[in-house]
DNA sequence: ATGACTAATAGCATTAGA
């Protein structure tokens, strides 16, 4: 089985890449992010007219997450996190389907730093890692991916005196989703590949892809349950070099069959 | 210190992204 995470930048500027992007690769999950498009205008016929079920969670102009199924209907599990009624960006989305409990995560950027923004930042990872120890005390399989807009190290990032002041790299940032990982989550990129510079997103300014200036920040994130199953991994560099493309490449895993 | 790119907005300049 496999499982991707894509933030596609504008899911209707996307949506020929997006499903060229899914014919050719076949996942058989998909988390997205950055849908930038209300409920109303999401294209899920166009996304179940490729073979794909959906879940999504949408806010006009920003943000905006989904959850697809190749074949299925995912079944909805909860919208949004808690802890911050007042919160109403869509950034958080899980749901269950092919006996994976998934959950697509777009993590507030948090820029500029310091600030209120930056602030958000930090109390939305909190409510996260709270959300991910409920989920892991189920002991089943569990995938958290998404943009998590955390460069986790100085590896992940390939100059990174660049950006030495972004949110993405503050110890804060890094210290949060250490955190997330010391509770039992397996970052499945970095298990697979802990050696290997690997990016996930390269900006679209100043040839950063031509540079392969870039940095990972597109994680999944595995239970117990789940990482024993991991079977593979990669990233879709080739679909993000394409004409009218994300500034990020879709991040994929194989789990084994359980 | 700035700007470079891109997407969306009842838009033609601004915000947000990372």
């Amino acid at each position: 089985m496999k499982i991707a995470t894509y933030n596609v930048n504008g899911i209707k500027a996307r949506l020929p890449r997006l499903i060229e992007w899914l014919d050719e690769t076949k996942p058989d999950i998909v988390c997205l992010q950055e849908l930038k498009s209300s409920d109303d205008t999401i294209p899920v016929a166009d996304v179940g007219a490729a073979g794909y079920g959906a879940v999504w969670h949408g806010q006009k102009g920003f943000n905006g997450v989904a959850i697809l199924a190749r074949g299925a209907e995912p079944v909805l599990v909860r919208k949004g996190l808690g802890g911050e009624p007042e919160d109403e960006m869509s950034r958080y989305i899980e749901a269950d389907i092919f006996g994976v409990r998934i959950a697509s995560i777009y993590l507030p950027n948090g820029n500029p730093q310091p600030g209120p923004k930056f602030d958000y930042k930090l109390r939305w990872m909190n409510r996260l890692n709270a959300r991910a120890a409920a989920l892991l005390a189920l002991e089943i399989p569990v995938v958290l991916a998404g943009d998590y807009n955390v460069i986790p190290t100085d590896a992940d990032i390939a100059n990174p005196k660049a950006m030495a002041d972004d949110a993405l790299v503050q110890p804060e940032s890094r210290a949060a989703f250490r955190r997330l990982a010391a509770q039992g989550w397996t970052d499945a990129l970095n298990a697979r590949f802990p050696n290997a510079p690997l990016w996930t997103y390269w900006d679209y300014q100043a040839g950063a892809l031509q540079r392969d200036a870039g940095f990972r920040i597109d994680h999944l994130m595995l239970s117990p349950e789940a990482a024993d199953r991991l079977a593979g991994a990669g990233v879709d560099k080739d679909h993000r070099m394409r004409e009218k493309a994300s500034d990020h490449a879709a991040t994929w895993i194989i789990l084994a069959d359980s």
